[in-house]
DNA sequence: AATAAAATTGACCAAGTAGTCAAGAACCAC
DNA sequence: GTGGTTCTTGACTACTTGGTCAATTTTATT
């Protein structure tokens, strides 16, 4: 688990207490006293606290890369994609419940909005990120719209980008209420009611 | 706009610099600056800034309240009551916007998302206020039913949860954009395709 | 006017904050 | 080995943090 390599150290660090905690409750003495690094290594990789968290994002994106990619296979069918995800989701959530006695929500959501006034960069890399998982949302709706499961003419940007909404804000809500309840009952039925897909395309599956 | 009364000029400074920057962010003498009182004072009527928080929450709340009341009236058509409530919340984050700078998001939820694995009264007393704005929903999903627009059985507790969660994540997304173009194109259209009403009760409004 | 209660003040504290820096250690190519 | 580069160390700074407290002023009650 923990890497040999000083700086994926403190990175694979600080996602780990960030995600659990906040990004201003986590101070850099803490990060280095978990990773085990002396404060003067932590500024020879990082200029600052800030692009810690950045590089931080960035690598659990690329973490979280090839569960994505595989979700999202064309080998699956466009609906199959998302049932997929959102068990992926759950239980993911259902990990972090686990592993940190909490549910954490979505990183990328708690990081961005704690500090999107504050430190542009930060709030610049989550919506980056949200872009590029929005990316996998698009073409799976344009599969649906090629299928005829969604009506041709629809705006796929629009519907990626709700979807993405949706789940980040039962993720908030789930680490708001600590509790995987309503995401387990919500999180896939809302979100075929969102994608507003007709009911006789799912009794399929 | 400034309280003479010493207890609310520090807790409507406290929602104010909390919502546009972040609770962690703000510390309990900036609040104490920014509303001319000394810190004694402060602790005087608070006795910890967690417990400012929570009370910064209910007086939103409140203050809120008569916009609520206003827009989920009986007197308006339940698909009315949806639309105006989402006209009101874009005009809130406009607001936000033009007076902080910044598009702010939901306080209840970026504050709840930030503290809650480190301040339970917090988190609690915002999955209390969500409870509240459920209530509003579900009493509305409750109409749409009783006149046809929604299926008998449906599951108004849960279909508010999930109302709730849309909406607030529609907000974490425009703060993490800082922008309101998202929101003024999805947040409605969105809303009622997740609701699931037959889009022959949306061409009469 | 006397008294008690509520409100205000500013000095104070111990612990923590992000970030710096000069010195040394480990590693590298040659 | 030599020389240069990258890493690591720990002491250091200047400042901020949430919170305390005894002394004072203001306000309300009689």
């Amino acid at each position: 688990m923990a890497s040999t390599n000083t700086k994926d150290r403190l990175v694979e660090t600080a996602i780990e207490m960030v995600w659990k905690n906040s990004y201003s409750s986590v101070s850099v003495d803490d990060i280095c006293k978990a990773a085990d690094v002396r404060k003067g290594s932590f500024y020879h990789y990082f200029k600052s606290k800030a692009e810690l968290a950045v590089e931080a994002m960035e690598q659990h994106y690329q973490k979280k890369k090839g569960d994505f990619d595989r979700v999202f296979s064309p080998a699956n069918t466009p609906i199959e994609r998302f049932e997929k995800y959102t068990d992926l989701a759950f239980e993911n959530q259902k990990k972090t419940l686990e592993e940190y006695g909490h549910v954490c929500g979505c990183p990328f959501a708690s990081l961005g909005s704690e500090m999107a006034s504050q430190e542009d960069l930060i709030r610049e890399k989550a919506d980056k990120v949200f872009q590029r998982h929005q990316r996998y949302y698009e073409s799976t709706l344009r599969d649906m719209v090629a299928e005829g499961i969604l009506p041709e003419g629809t705006d796929v940007s629009a519907r990626a980008e709700e979807v993405s909404s949706y789940i980040c804000g039962q993720f908030m809500m789930a680490r708001v209420q600590n509790s995987l309840r309503p995401l387990e009952r919500d999180l896939k039925v809302g979100l075929f009611r969102l994608l507003g897909i007709d009911s006789k395309y799912l009794k399929a599956s």
